[in-house]
DNA sequence: GCCAAAGACGTTATATTATAACAGACACGA
DNA sequence: TCGTGTCTGTTATAATATAACGTCTTTGGC
């Protein structure tokens, strides 16, 4: 069995974040190249902001960003973008919250897990094998095949946690 | 560790809902009466009308249900009526849908995990500790302290899979 | 290069989900 | 029975999401 994974830490306030998102862009990119999924001026710009904090982004938080890019925008704009991001694996949706995280491992199929910290909002990506695999046996005895796995995990993370 | 449970099974066609839905009523009312908690008509209804199906219900169905009643009702009737279930643990709300089921253990405090047929809409909740744990154990590795799970598999269930 | 087809995007309108704020009714303990 | 807190009704509005249609762009076949 594959080993579990830290896909996205809680990052540091310290993180050079600039390079973090640009390193999260070229990977998209790349990704899209290979499947020939076109990786358009506005789904690029969508995907940055996504990642633009470690928080889960809102489509209107979005919406207002391109807004203020001075570029015409309505909500379809963001969610046709955001439901090709999904569809293209760069992004996860956080059902929890109605909100949106990069993803943390483009291009490698995975099931994540997120922590979600109810004080700073921080959201890590886990990859945890085992615990996919034992959710889709336990499935499976009831008969039940199992094709997508919602997990979100609240709670506070380290950093939280020693504040509180 | 506790063993797995079934806390919701799936229901074949056939199985006398009259009584479940009875049951799930008196044994909500026991709870509340064990915790001074008022389980008033409104909430009672509303309660069964999450049960009387075992499919999610959705908020406005259950609105559109009240009014059909003739009972006066608006939104904020519906949604208090439901954050007083969810709080008293009498249902769970199923994120990825919006929508809410009625709780299989009521009083035993739990973590439910759901499984969510996307042909039938049917659900079933389970309770399995051990995913519980390791998922709280994964996440106390990285500092995290957790203290909720949303955890929704989807899927097909026994009888979709074999009519697909 | 040119054309047809598919895909991407803009725009308007509207559907769906959820909450704020305030007033009246009711329930329970002192 | 009175006062206090809880529950419910009501109106308004906020937040999230999609339908439908037209135009423009990209792509691939010739």
């Amino acid at each position: 069995m594959p080993k579990k994974r830290v896909l996205v830490p809680f990052k540091t306030g310290s993180h050079d974040h600039d390079r973090c998102i640009d390193l999260a862009l070229a990977e998209a990119e790349s990704a899209c190249r290979k499947q020939h999924l076109r990786f358009t001026e506005l789904r690029r710009r969508v995907l940055e902001l996504v990642w633009s904090r470690h928080i889960p982004m809102k489509a209107y938080n979005i919406l207002d960003e391109l807004c203020r890019d001075g570029r015409g925008a309505a909500p379809p704009t963001v969610y046709r973008a955001l439901d090709f991001l999904l569809t293209a694996g760069l992004v996860h949706r956080i059902e929890s919250l109605n909100a949106y995280v990069g993803c943390g491992g483009p291009g490698k199929p995975h099931i994540g897990q997120f922590l979600i910290c109810r004080q700073c909002n921080a959201v890590a990506e886990i990859d945890a094998p085992a615990i996919t695999q034992a959710l889709t046996q336990d499935a499976k005895r009831l008969g039940f095949r199992a094709d997508t796995q919602t997990i979100e995990i609240k709670g506070l993370c380290s950093e939280c946690n020693v504040s509180a």
